[in-house]
DNA sequence: CAATTTCGTGAGAGCGCTCTCTTGACAACG
DNA sequence: CGTTGTCAAGAGAGCGCTCTCACGAAATTG
């Protein structure tokens, strides 16, 4: 007499289980009275269907993997998996969906979710932040299995994803730096293994281009998606230019490094130096001057995500579906805007 | 003639159904051969159980809820909270446990959330950054489903918990700060409905008291764990008292704002105030100067509420488990420690 | 008004697994 | 040599659900 089952809910509603069943998974064809009678047993009883059973049935698991890879979800994206994270789980709600999260921290972990993912436990698969070659995605497609790209996929796989607009939001940045006069233009790379490094360098060069700026490769300089990365890559900036006007950097915590670096060489930002990160995570207001940078919205992204999967899933195609959302540029301190507080 | 039962495994190995379930489930009493052959056509077949159906019969469903609850989750925790899964997923994964995240972002998704939990469809809960009513745990406990929570539980509610030492990490700090020879002391408070806040805020009048120094309720001002909430608050402390040297703020982000309203006013920080936040979270590497702060491991912490929940869900008691982890300050500029860089 | 179609409903099989109960083989004992 | 005990292995029920199929009543048609 613990949990009510259907059998119990179609007794009370006076009609078989099978017309219960009809009613709870809302079935059109249906009669009135039967309907009422049963949705009132429903709440009566306080029934909740038992996911095990009907999935053993139905094959479906009513769950959605998110894989978030290491070593690089360590590195990169911190700030921002709570985000994606709460946008999925908005995305999956309305559909009682339910988000299994799995986060492989050694090779062999990555086998065992794999072996997990590709056995049917769930409906879909969503990842992120990949290394450029990672075999993951392609792999999971090629079993049949629906997945979801959170940010540019590999070279080649040919998968479903969602982006933000790295080019335009980069190169909006870099765009905004010049308006602002700038003509000196360093900037810090992110990973080259990354696709959003790749085409964050690459919008860099086109505006500077769109602009008539020469280009200079000894102006750029790169490495990890960290703090220390960006600091040391400021610090070889200087020392190869010292008539540096401005910096874009392809992470807020590259360009808080790159801020350390600054100071410490008694460059004044914005002064002498302008900045520009990328991410517009909660770094960029909580530097000294608060740091310019482009926005993406993570949670909106998430949500994206779980709609494309879920699209995906009911249409059972294999249809590749791409997806890439606006960002946007907030101008702060460290490039000539107003002076924090106002927010 | 997709996925592999355990009926053709089975009848491959040439046994009962029976035995070869014995033999996935690691029954000591079936015999050498049998289990051998059984282990050949596993291997062969590639079989892999359907949870589904074993759940159907067990009751058990190999799966753990971890709840982020809304609107605190967003505030104060973001950049914990993926360190925090880190762990909790890494302790889950050995036991072939999977982490269901459940984060309800509105009342209603709140409720759908908890007859979720409290349906049968996980064998326990973790649950995170709580205010002080939240009923949700007690509750939860009350309907016999195992339960731990990250952080201290809400007054009164007598569940399992894993913590940070709040205390002894900020006594340590403001300790710290009277060792350099400040005395005017201020503290910027964490709410005071939650635990954390009203823990901290102890430790404080605690560290002073040791120390002999008078207690002053005007040099405590506090708010949300916000960066805004930290810089109004510094604001009105200085306003009261423009001889303050030292301030120990309850979370890195007030640090940061309580570092630009400093700054704003004109106060050379840590010459003339010291600083120390608490988390140790990204931001106190890229606040200038560095911030001395209080360290918490957030995914040791997730590693502790797995096991906890583990054993609880094994032991099948009711016995609530209590663990304390040790905190420990980190000294850096703020607080007249070396520059950054060194790290 | 009989023949047909439509539609709501019920009966019942069966998804893949675990677990109890039973059986059979063999050893130990009086 | 018959009895009891032990232990490995099989038979089979049944977990809660969905879904196909069959059925009877109502609606439609010629």
């Amino acid at each position: 007499m613990g949990v009510p089952t259907l059998e119990e809910v179609a007794r009370v509603a006076g009609v078989s289980r099978a017309s219960a069943s009809r009613v709870v998974n809302g079935s059109p064809s249906v009669g009135i009275q039967v309907r009422q009678s049963v949705e009132r047993a429903v709440v009566e009883l306080g029934y909740v269907p038992n996911r095990a059973a009907r999935s053993l049935v139905t094959r479906r698991n009513d769950s959605v993997g998110v894989v978030i890879a290491e070593p690089t979800g360590r590195i990169f994206s911190d700030p921002f998996f709570v985000e994606v994270l709460r946008g999925i789980s908005g995305g999956l709600a309305s559909r009682e969906m339910q988000l299994v999260l799995v986060m492989s921290q050694s090779p062999e972990e990555e086998r065992r979710a794999e072996r997990y993912l590709t056995r049917g436990h769930v409906d879909g698969v969503i990842l992120f932040s990949l290394h450029g070659d990672d075999p993951l995605p392609e792999h999971l497609h090629s079993q049949g299995i629906p997945v979801v790209v959170g940010g540019e996929p590999p070279r080649g796989a040919r998968v479903s994803y969602v982006d933000n607009d790295n080019h335009g939001g980069a190169f909006a940045a870099v765009t905004h730096l010049i308006d602002q006069g700038r003509i000196r233009i360093a900037t810090i790379l992110g990973p080259q293994d990354m696709p959003a490094g790749v085409t964050r360098r690459r919008a860099y060069r086109d505006a500077l281009r769109a602009a008539g700026l020469p280009l200079d490769e000894s102006l750029e300089k790169g490495g990890e998606f960290t703090r220390e990365g960006g600091q040391r890559a400021m610090d070889v900036l200087l020392q190869r230019h010292s008539d540096i006007d401005a910096v874009f950097a392809a992470s807020d915590l590259m360009a808080a490094g790159a801020l350390s670096s600054l100071h410490a060489a008694g460059r004044r930002v914005p002064e002498d130096v302008a900045i520009v990160g990328f991410d517009d995570s909660i770094i960029a207001l909580s530097t000294q001057p608060s740091l310019s940078s482009v926005h993406q919205s993570m949670e909106l992204m998430g949500r994206e995500l779980a709609n494309s999967l879920l699209q995906t899933i009911d249409a059972r195609d294999r249809a590749v579906r791409r997806v890439v959302l606006e960002t946007q540029l907030v101008v702060r301190e460290s490039s000539g805007g107003p002076p924090t507080g106002q927010n």
